[in-house]
DNA sequence: TTGTACGCGTTATCAC
DNA sequence: GTGATAACGCGTACAA
């Protein structure tokens, strides 16, 4: 492989020269330009990125780490992280962690070990020593799909205790009063977490009492949402409806329901988060929160960038939006009046 | 931010002790290592894989590059790569070029020049110039989701005329004798080309003419499935079935066919491509070809990890098998009777 | 406009 | 078992 050592000898000019051929052309005149430009061929130069970020501690590579690369949310805002980050000049590399924080950890380091400029991670453990060190040496990262809206990290995400609010509300207005919540893990997912606080939080605006029972964690898989239905519907008072922590879990449930023989929504009405593009197509479809992951992605990437550009700063919190999409998987218990005016927003 | 320099001062030793304790700590006397260690601490010691990567010439990290990575299917292999390259000591990083061969050349030049020690590329061009030059420089990097048999290149894929021609083979068994076809354009997908030279024989075998109006190209989109739709509708002699390329088409015609209210499989008998795993939670489910996709990440993995340990060689080339999955969208036309015996496999 | 010389953090090759 | 030092390919003062 030939170097601009090879180039510079080639072409007669110093590797100086060769170097501002790459860099800053119109600083060397036009016929040492092309002089250079022919060596560069004729020994198949090729540039070596490595050795540039070597030399200047600049590498323009951004971590993302995201927990499944499964789940076509995190493809969604991947997406969007992606699109911005290479229009500003900035490679991604993509690490997933299976909701696993030693994965996390691991992957983290190796991306800090390849110095990797910024980092952007929806994270299984926000009080966990990695982010703390991130945070303790003031290196560049942002947080996704977090729900933090205070203290020293930087974050993009939804509000997840206004969409575990509205998910329930949406039940509640339908005239459900047993409703379950089919929670991710609350040691992995703190957005889990918030919705959890929001879906008891309405329940006691609408004076239903808190049942414990009717609350599961469950990993973020299809199988935990058919083992969620199996346990849900074993109960003495089984639920009439349940609001799902992601989509996933609500196809594991939906799928269940059909080895059941339980129709959705007449035996069992159903909420989910994130709204990935499958559940659209589903019969019935499926009411979810929906999550604006491209966007957030996009955002996130933003104030990376901007985190890069003007160096530390105060933190930022964006929470964006979401919105409550109804495709036909809730319904009012059987024998109930049909639509209760819903005035918690 | 320290460097083995500033830990050898401190612990008073050599920068070669320093790397021998990183890398070979058994070579060293439990004293000093002990003595480098604690230096280390003190300095808030960090490695640079960067560094290191720039003095062996050798990065561990291998390119993968995927055509979408909003597809749940290259989602599947992707992490059929990582849990193999992972696992013999490899970091992925994952590229994707929307199917556009401007983006793929762009993406294997960063790349390269990111000093990847190899490559594993789901290609928009085969016989593109990209390609070719990788194999001029005998960079080691292996095809997948391809279908070629033999020639230079080593590719991991699955036999896509088989799949086309069991796909068509499923609906002319049924008695469909106007089957259209819905292909993502062949300009930017050999894969579906192959599918279609299956197609194609497939009727010739049944003695059912070909008729160049039921083939439609398209982007892989919902959108594309959609317009794919109403463009066959329109036809004088409209089809009673059609084979989609991939799942996501099939998404696409599902949806329209809702829009023009027909229903699927009475009015309309439907097959796909892939086997993604949503497609499982329609109703009715979704006939289609099933790509073993992350058996088919593990194994590219393996063959390039196995091309990187023992140099070039012979190229591989390995087709895993394909696999009919019937669920429901298909049944014979209107008025025609039920299940002819299929003996094309 | 062009050239010289050094630094970036690590490994590898010798010596000792 | 340990130390000194030359690579590795590029950017960049600084000098010419």
């Amino acid at each position: 492989m030939s170097t601009i050592v090879d180039v510079a000898n080639l072409a007669r000019v110093s590797t100086a020269t060769v170097s501002r051929v790459i860099n800053t052309p119109d600083q060397v005149s036009p016929a040492t330009r092309d002089k250079v430009l022919k060596a560069m061929e004729t020994c198949q130069y090729r540039y070596n990125a490595l050795a540039k970020g070597f030399a200047t501690q600049k590498t323009r590579i951004i971590g993302v780490v995201v927990p499944s690369i499964t789940n076509p949310v995190f493809a969604e805002s991947t997406r969007g992280i992606q699109d911005v980050l290479s229009a500003c000049g900035y490679h991604t590399i993509l690490g997933n962690t299976d909701y696993t924080y030693a994965r996390e950890a691991e992957t983290l380091q190796v991306f800090r070990q390849m110095q990797v400029e910024g980092i952007i991670i929806s994270t299984t453990d926000l009080k966990g020593e990695a982010l703390a060190a991130l945070n303790r040496e003031d290196f560049p990262f942002v947080l996704t799909y977090s729900t933090v809206r205070s203290g020293p990290l930087s974050c993009v995400g939804v509000d997840n205790f206004a969409g575990g609010y509205r998910a329930t509300a949406h039940l509640t207005a339908n005239g459900h009063t047993r409703i379950a919540m089919l929670a991710g893990a609350f040691s992995f997912s703190d957005k889990s977490r918030h919705r959890w606080y929001g879906y008891r939080k309405c329940l006691r605006d609408n004076k239903l009492s808190y049942d414990a029972a009717l609350v599961l964690q469950s990993d973020y898989t299809l199988e935990g949402g058919m083992a969620g239905l199996d346990r849900l519907m074993a109960l003495d008072h089984p639920p009439t409806a349940v609001f799902c922590s992601n989509d996933y879990l609500a196809l594991g449930i939906m799928e269940k329901a059909r080895h059941l023989s339980l129709s959705i929504p007449r035996d069992l009405s159903l909420v989910g988060f994130d709204d990935i593009p499958m559940v659209g197509f589903l019969t019935p479809g499926l009411d979810t929160i929906h999550q604006p992951a491209y966007d957030m992605g996009q955002e996130s990437a933003r104030v990376l960038v901007s985190r890069l550009k003007d160096g530390p700063g105060r933190p930022v919190h964006k929470l964006l939006p979401t919105q409550l999409i109804k495709r036909g998987s809730v319904q009012p218990p059987t024998g109930t009046p049909r639509e209760i005016p819903c005035n918690h927003n």
